[in-house]
DNA sequence: TATGAATGAGTTTTCATTCAT
DNA sequence: TATGAATGAAAACTCATTCAT
């Protein structure tokens, strides 16, 4: 007797997931491209041949695990657009995406290493939705509210900024002091006492 | 008439160079892994086999680009550690960090890229000599003149604000606003006017 | 209600032709090798393991299919076998030639393909009956009497035509003049005003 | 002491008719799909890896040979071409299509068993040159000559005879009467006492 | 009987490195 | 010193076939 329909569909989500697990754990461990398949293969407890009844390629495998960093990227967003964006959204923002960062460090280190990979770049551009331009529009605004001169520019520094952060929190994720860089880039770009205990918030 | 020893010397050492040179473009162009021997010698103008007398190995030249990025650097705190530290030296040290990567932007694109890579951290430690770690001894002193209640946690500031910096361009290059962040740059860690007609200087 | 053995039978019949009839397709669209067993299973609408319960093999499938070609020739020979060898036998010959060409392009397609396959020449041995070498006999006194010099050597010519007309129909079917060409063939091999109003009767 | 560029060419040249007369030989015995690069080169008395020195890849073997039967082909055209085009330049053109056949079976086989692979066909009509058009124009010339009232058909009719003369030669090249089919072709379409001892010329 | 997940041997291809000259 | 032909180990990927359910 055959398994289910929805046997099939738990096997096939189960090591899917395993599959795309083993493949961050190894990609981010060895770097995309010495990493081999065999090897991704082995960590999923899987042979080679299943991978590619899986994904069509290791570059698709590249793709989605990028894709889902920035999926969840997106999701912050989309909760973070529900409200009106005061001092406080921003506040949660440079802390929800620390989150995302220390929940997920190897993709992280997958992305900042592969984010100039030619199949990597559409990924990105596709994954700039709407809606997060809409959001860029409205931190943009924030900015301008906040009385900066030139808030483009403003914005941009903001970006840098969260960029090294992310890049040398992935570098040496153990001696990082994310939460007091944290702390210091909303002092920064808040200027208001605005920031008080919420080293335990951040968690 | 044979050459002399002195003129092989220099045919050898402009070799060297050319072969440098040509490994730093093709694999800043396609990514070190992607990068073939092959393309390199004929980039340089010189045989495969020839590279194996100059060079002990493709890891080799990915080891000695590295370590002149990280030698350029450390000429440039070698030149500011012959003042006293002023602010007048911080702004330098900022303004020639970006010259640095504006002159030789393939150089720091390789460099971020690999900077993960096992045989590029070991380079990364050893270069990071007794003299940097004293320049840096002066610039945590520098922030704290500056009346920073934690300067450790300034200086690293700092530094993620210029690694994101350094990322950006590297990504677009053409649409950074390079001056501009070098400006705000400045101007966020100094806080005062220092900053007139500085445009031209940084060129 | 279980099914009856006679159900049972015609179901496996059905999916047994089913599944021929989808290697067919596939095998002569993407050529045999390339082909893949997943596909065919796709295309029968049955399972790949199911496939195995059917046939023994990949190989096991395009040997009844070109069995199964053979076979209709041999019925055809069967058929004409029946009557007295004349003039009018020889043009139903090669009449039923092109007839079985046109009903089954993929087939023999297939055919001229794989008639060189270690798998295949077994097959078109084994299928060459005592009948089909009976009516060759009788093709070969019809040429005799006809009045040839050398009827094997004309039996040979006259299969060579055959052939290249199954080969170049084969390569092109919708710009083939394949009336043109039957009605040429019944010309050059009776050479008498034996050929009226006769693609009416082909069809 | 480096082997000069003339003795490099040599090498080069060597090595790749070796392995263009291998890569023939395996193809032909085993069938393109069947046959292995890994046995080509050890046919070729190579290793795997020099293969891709010389050729892009296993299509650019087959597409090379199948090219190079047609440059052959173009060759015989142009030869032929050079004369008015009379009842004997008909005999030759069987003749030399029949040389260039028995010269060079495992080629043939090659072509008829991959003229519809799609990497084959854009080759054939390639080499498909203008000459070979004026050549085949000439042709139908003479069947105009000749007196047959539908010369198109009857050109026609002329290559499916060719077609299948070289199909079943290839198909058993020991036991096909070349001499005879050829002699056969040659009273067929030409219908006259023209031909006289010309086994020898055919040689 | 029926499913499709799983295997593994085989394929083509790449490329840093070596070596004969 | 200099060449590029040659190697071989390893890579990504394919697919007929098996097997647990």
């Amino acid at each position: 007797m055959p398994r289910t329909a929805k046997q099939f569909e738990e096997i096939r989500s189960e090591r899917r997931e395993a599959i795309l697990s083993a493949a961050l754990h190894v990609f981010s461990e060895e770097g995309y491209h010495h990493a081999s398949i065999s090897k991704v293969s082995k960590e999923a407890g899987v042979s080679k041949g299943l991978m590619y009844n899986y994904f069509q390629s290791k570059e698709e495998l590249l793709e989605l695990l990028i894709g889902s960093l920035l999926d969840e990227e997106t999701k912050v967003v989309h909760e973070l657009m529900e409200e009106k964006f005061t001092a406080d959204t921003f506040i949660r923002l440079v802390q929800m995406g620390t989150n995302i960062l220390r929940k997920n460090p190897k993709k992280w280190k997958l992305y900042l290493n592969m984010s100039s990979h030619p199949s990597v770049i559409p990924i990105i551009q596709k994954k700039f939705t709407p809606e997060r331009q809409l959001f860029a529009e409205n931190l943009l605004a924030f900015f301008t509210a906040q009385g900066y001169q030139d808030p483009a520019i403003q914005m941009q520094y903001f970006s840098i900024t969260m960029t090294g952060f992310k890049f040398q929190y992935i570098m040496d994720p153990d001696n990082f002091p994310v939460f007091e860089m944290e702390t210091k880039i909303i002092q920064q770009f808040i200027k208001e006492d605005y920031v008080s205990n919420r080293n335990n918030k951040s968690l």
